[in-house]
DNA sequence: GCACTAAGTTCAAGCATTGAACGAATGAGG
DNA sequence: CCTCATTCGTTCAATGCTTGAACTTAGTGC
């Protein structure tokens, strides 16, 4: 690596430092260099491709106050975009998200995966991100999935078998002739709480419950996701050593005490939605059904805390939509179970996306990578 | 920070580069030229400095084949060394470590410290610290404790309430007139396993276990200490939430399962050398008591891979005395629970290092700053 | 119109690595 | 003893991005 590739590489770090300034918000030559701490004189430098490539644009110039006028500088609004997609259980969704961090499209459908073959899937899911692409530079695609991914390739997925072994990265590339990024739903769902706007504002752990329970972890600005992508597996963390037996081999896994299904199958419903009103209308099985994962789901976060001693949980998913008769169990646990708890209390909230945070951090997947690897859009 | 900044940064890099590769092993510029993929220009010139400040020191030609005899550089046998100190329950402990990684002096003195008071603790600490120092330039100190460390003090030591609040680091540091830094003995633990000689050679758990079980995670060749201290508290991992009350207030922590105190309760013994030697001599008390912590730690183990998803554990402490006897049931439980166990096998293994892996870590703490910052070596 | 203010642009200076050329130190072969 | 081959270590011009100061541009206020 030569002198002169390391000048390089700090001009591409002041690219992306620029980027992130932009992303925050949009502002002038003169705004960025105070907010990134460069000079203008570099800002105008680094500015210049960016605005001759169509991935930046000049406002007008703003008339407020003295001296001459800035001229804010922002995503342009025909530059290039990112798609997520999404293969859940029962659904597939699909956003489309640009580089300012704005949703332009969403779209959901309500289906059967596990009736169907990988290739009729992938054809709707090409279909699907083909519908919601305006006609803009598309960067790539993020397709989220519940399992483990390794490769490309789901590895583990106990409720999608028929898509387990098939190279869903390579394939649904080749359909739409673009770059596709695997990776797995919890993570995803905890990227989107990162960005492109931090919503926790430090390390936080993303916890959501479907069929299984996932845990995305953020540690340092980045989803941690281990040696082999197995990081996370909250569901399989073990609260009862001689407990009920789990698919997994395992016994007295928190995914048999406070996953969705048990969740439902203890308060005699079938669905969320019917869940969540009977909640409200006060019903003592659901309320129960509800507290009784909740401490299940603590004991297992607590352990979780105790090892990672990352300062918040964020509730997602189902989790979410039930927070308000689960956070309460939950906390409880934690309060008695964790040692750090004692001095500052362990911050448990809400998710605030809803059944779209998924897709959206399959979106921000490829808008981040642009961002963070500005060489893409300058070349 | 000017372009010239950058280039000074980009000049310390290359010394660390240079620096590790002599951790490594010693070598001529040429040779080192081609281990850090360096020009040999760059070499004589980053080595110039370091040779004339007797950081490293020029051996006599070496008349080995043909052209002209290569000159290998090495750590100077006069140059700066390190200093680490353990203060534990019952014993102190401390180390030389030189910038090669060679271990000078060490010494182990058993004593009661929970009868003392903090300044006298301090007091036997310095003196053995001087015990042991070469006339040789000393680095820093690195002090190790058994409890969570912020910011230079102890905040929580269950076995040493004596020494929580004080500021070890600040007045351990006045009396020697030394830089000293205070940390966790589990985290050094694990660092010695990582530095100067990476024994596990990727990421990895040190496990150990004195009076509660601490576990020290590497991940990305660097100890995770969390947000605040807390992490790797696998001890307090829950296995049985409704099971035996822990002193923490929470209920079924590995650590009242699989804690030596605990083992030797079980096995009627007073000592680890007394338990040592009942199992060697087949005892069922003792092998029953030693497979049943196993098991409970397995457990825990289990729960800690499915979170970190890290390939290695590494047991040290007491339970690399008892590897032997132990490791059949933590794996056994491993290997049923551990997702990723499936595919490739989760390594167990037993440290090589004795009972000086925390000081040797507390050393290292401070050589492996010399070496990672060589700003300070060369100024 | 003129002074004032702030935005944006121009330009020489500064530095660590490189690669090629060079000098140094030895072994092999005659 | 001399020369050639070989390898080690040193010298030196070239390179390119940010900086800060000086400068230009484009407005406001009186």
């Amino acid at each position: 690596m030569t002198t002169v590739d390391h000048l390089r590489q700090v001009r591409l770090g002041n690219l992306r430092t620029v980027l992130l300034a932009l992303v925050d918000r949009p502002g002038s030559r003169a705004d960025l260099a105070t907010r990134t701490g460069l000079t203008k004189a570099t800002l105008s430098n680094l500015t210049e491709p960016l605005l001759a490539n169509g991935i930046l644009i000049e406002d007008a110039a703003t008339l407020a106050g003295m001296g001459r006028p800035s001229k804010p500088l922002r995503f342009h609004p025909d530059g290039p975009v990112a798609v997520g997609a999404e293969i859940n259980v029962s659904h597939l969704a699909v956003e489309t998200l640009g580089l300012d961090g704005e949703t332009l499209r969403r779209h959901l459908v309500p289906t059967d995966i596990r009736t169907r073959s990988a290739d009729d899937v992938l054809d709707q899911v090409a279909d699907l991100v083909r519908s919601v692409t305006p006609s803009r530079p598309l960067l790539g695609v993020g397709l989220a999935v519940p399992g483990v991914v390794q490769e490309g390739m789901l590895v583990r997925a106990p409720n999608l078998p028929s898509l387990v072994g098939v190279p869903l990265a390579r394939d649904l590339g080749r359909r739409l002739g673009l770059d596709v990024v695997l990776d797995n739903e919890a993570n995803l769902a905890a990227l989107a709480h990162l960005w492109p706007r931090h919503l926790a504002g430090e390390d936080f752990v993303h916890v959501s419950a479907d069929v299984g329970i996932g845990a995305g972890v953020v540690l340092g600005g980045e989803v941690y996701r281990g040696a082999s992508g197995f990081a996370g597996e909250l569901g399989h963390v073990v609260i009862e050593r001689n407990g009920v037996r789990c698919t997994c081999g395992s016994r007295g896994c928190v995914e048999r005490y406070a996953g969705l299904d048990v969740i439902l199958k203890e308060a005699g419903r079938r669905h969320l939605d019917s869940l969540a009103r009977a909640l409200d209308a006060g019903d003592p099985k659901a309320l129960s059904a509800v507290a009784a994962a909740g401490e299940a789901l603590g004991v297992g976060l607590a352990t979780l805390m105790n090892l990672f001693d990352v300062p918040t949980v964020v509730l997602g998913g189902s989790y979410a939509v039930l927070h308000e008769h689960l956070s309460a169990a939950v906390q409880s646990e934690m309060d008695t179970r964790v040692l750090a708890g004692g001095e500052r209390h362990t911050r448990l909230v809400a998710s605030p996306l809803g059944e779209f945070a998924v897709v959206r951090g399959a979106a921000g997947l490829i808008t981040r990578r642009a961002v963070q690897q500005p060489e893409r859009l300058v070349a």
